[in-house]
Order: structure tokens, then C-alpha cells, then sequence
DNA sequence: TGTGAATTTGACCACATGATAAATTTTAAG
DNA sequence: CTTAAAATTTATCATGTGGTCAAATTCACA
């Protein structure tokens, strides 16, 4: 069994399919593709192995699923960037989301970032099509908004880029970020809210 | 064999073991520790599999070679920020030699990523240790500068972070940027050059 | 409660992969 | 050349892992 176009899913179907991804998040955000097992999916996920290939294909359809229900939330920040809006609020709204979102889905943010890592082997029709349309439409909105002298002028690709390089940074690398500042820290993550804020803000004045 | 403390090596064991490391750069860069396979190392580095047993301890052992390897690269650019220098142009010339490393070693970059995503189960004592002296002792020297005005006050530690964040992108993530930029773009790297300038110069202004 | 469908399990299998041993070839010093 | 050490290969092993299958169990509904 997979995904099923043609019948509704059943209660059970429904809560162990949840179950499984909860589980697998997990093991892939932590091991990668290849270092994930189906053994420890299912030891996570309380289900026996065969059980779990008897909700998904194999680990590739476990993989794919985690991806595209990713992938859909991951664009949805950007999306929402209005050209109607002021560009500084609309941009450090952006921000602001793309950062809570790594607090939020860390394991979310790694997963990417390893299958990023590897070549986006599984994802690029979706960088290339979806994402690629989708930044260049904003770029271009940003890129009015510095023509007409409301933000500084920048390159907006490597604008995006940036943010994407920082917000994401705190996920991805955050084992590295403990280590360095050891327990001594109270509020971790209102001092990068506020750090992101301040740089920003002045990077995009005019 | 592995490493070898008492005798020196001979010029076939130099060779073969650069041969085999830099093979090993490329598999485990690209796959991580767990996607990398024996198998396609040797057939990289043209030796057969028992070949480079006989030459490193295991496949942990070539990982751990690789790693020990970069990270005194790592520190290097760091290092060498000097408390006498001016602190805007000591900082801009850290800022470069990183990206210059992202770009002429994004191998060694994502063979680090791929660490730290997974935990840096391998270097979380370098990491604990070393690397976090120190960063102690540099964001020690950043937030004396800051006090002194002559730079703008920021957390010292968090704009460390920015500066990794966003120096490491362009090697870790290239796939995405290559695929999001497409192939029309002329001189890919002098734009981020001009970029990371830009924003780290208003961002350390005071 | 009875019945068929849905779900779960235990026992496997085939293959990839890290690693070893012994035999063979190559290297280099005398 | 000789010859012992170094280097390389062939054959092989043990284990982990993705995946299958038929039997057993549970579930949902009349």
C-alpha cells in the first residue's frame, strides 16, 4: 500500500501512517537517507517492520512522503510576501516566519538541508520548477521595490539566499551552536530573534 | 596499518594514502558517513577494497582522517584575527578567506555539514574544546572592539554565526542556488563576493 | 455474534557492505 | 641477481538491511 487516490483512509490507516512519518522524521533528520533504517523507523515508531511496508512502498515512499509534506510548508513564508505591503515589514515578516520555523521544525530544516547536501537528488523538479518560479516572481517584487528606492539596493537572489543561510543556520547547525556556547545561555532563541532583527534591518535600510 | 607514529612513511604509502583520502573526500562529501561505501572509494581511487584496508584501520578510520585534516584548516582563518589590526578590516578580511574556503573547498565544507547535521558525533570534542576556546577568545576580542565603538554593538557570538552561516551556504547548498539561479548567470562568485561585502560592512558600521 | 476484510506478525530471502586471510606480485636494499 | 619486506589481489566471511510471504490476529459491520 501507498498513497491512495482512490479510497479514504481508514482510522487506522490514518493514525499509523502519522505515526510512521512522526517516527521517520526523526530517524532521517538525524541519520540522513542512506545512515536511516527501517529497523529503527519501526523500532521508533512501535510498529513492526513489515507493518511499516504494509502502509508505504518501501523507505524511498517513506522518504518522498516526508518531502513533499515538507516541501509544501516550506514555501509557504515566501509565498505570502505581498506586494501590496510595505517592503521592509513585508521582508522582516518573512523573516521572522522563516526563523520560527526553524525553531519550530528543526528536524524539518535538517532533513532538507541533507537532501540539499547530497545534490537534491529527490527534489529537483521541485527546486528547479516550483521553487525556482516562485523566487524568481518575488525577486523580481523586491528587486521593484529597490528600483523605487525603498529598500537598498542588493542583489535579491543573494538577499534570499542569506536569509535562507541564517534562519536555517540555527537549525541545521545547532548541535555546533550548544557546543560553543556550552549552558551558560538563558534565552537562546530570543538573542537570535534579536540579532536577526537588528542585522537585517540594517541590511535592508536604504 | 593506519597512522604511524614511529616510522616515516614511504613514498607509496604518501601516495596511496593521499589517493585514497581524496577519493574518500568525494564520497563521503557527497553521501555522508553512512552513504559512503568501501566499494565505491576504491573504485574512485582505482584500489582495490583490501588495498585500502591496508592502508587505513577501517572505513571509521578514513573519516576520521578527513575530519582531523580539516578542521586545522578550519581554525586557521580565525586565528589569525588579530586584536592589533583595525576591527572592521580585521573582521571584512575573516569574512573573505571563509568564502574564499567555501569556494575552493566546498567538499571539506560539506563533509563538515554533514558532521555537524548528524550531531558531530565524531567531533563533539574538538568541537567542546578547541573550537570553542577559541571562539571565547575571539568574541572576547569582537565585544571589546564594540565596547570601544568601533563596531557596532552586537552579540559577538551570534555574529560569528551569521558569518558561518552565510559563507558556508554557498558551498553547502549550491545544488539549490545552482538550480534556483539556473544557467544564466555569468560570474556566480564575484556576485556573492560583492554581496557578503555589502552587508557585512553595514552591519558592522556603527 | 458471525463473517469477511483489514491489519499484524514471524520466518525468511537476497544482496550490499565492512572486514579478514592467505596467496601472489612488486619493490628496494645489499 | 637475491631476497626479505612491502604491497596487492583473490576468495571469502559475517552482518546488517530492504523487502517478501503466508499465516495469524484483529477489526468493522450486519
Amino acid at each position: 500500500m501507498d498513497f491512495c487516490l482512490t479510497k479514504p483512509l481508514s482510522r487506522i490507516q490514518r493514525e499509523n501512517r502519522a505515526t510512521i512519518l512522526e517516527a521517520a522524521l526523526d530517524v532521517f533528520s538525524a541519520h540522513g537517507f542512506r545512515g536511516a533504517t527501517l529497523d529503527s523507523i519501526a523500532k521508533k515508531s512501535g510498529l513492526s517492520k513489515p507493518n511499516i511496508l504494509y502502509y508505504f512502498d518501501g523507505k524511498k515512499s517513506i522518504h518522498v512522503a516526508l518531502l513533499s509534506q515538507l516541501l509544501d510548508t516550506w514555501l509557504a513564508p515566501l509565498r505570502e510576501l505581498d506586494s501590496h505591503g510595505d517592503p521592509t515589514k513585508e521582508l522582516m515578516n518573512y523573516i521572522h516566519r522563516k526563523l520560527q520555523m526553524s525553531r519550530e521544525y528543526p528536524r524539518e530544516s535538517r532533513l532538507f538541508a541533507n537532501e540539499i547536501l547530497q545534490g537534491a537528488p529527490r527534489i529537483e523538479a521541485f527546486i528547479k520548477g516550483e521553487l525556482r518560479e516562485l523566487v524568481d516572481e518575488k525577486t523580481s517584487l523586491i528587486d521593484e521595490w529597490m528600483q523605487a528606492g525603498k529598500l537598498q539596493k542588493l542583489d535579491p537572489h543573494h538577499l534570499i539566499f542569506s536569509i535562507w543561510a541564517i534562519t536555517q543556520h540555527y537549525a541545521d547547525f545547532d548541535a555546533q551552536i550548544r557546543m560553543i556556547r556550552g549552558s551558560g545561555v538563558k534565552d537562546s532563541h530570543e538573542g537570535s530573534v534579536v540579532f536577526v532583527e537588528t542585522i537585517f534591518r540594517k541590511i535592508l535600510a536604504n
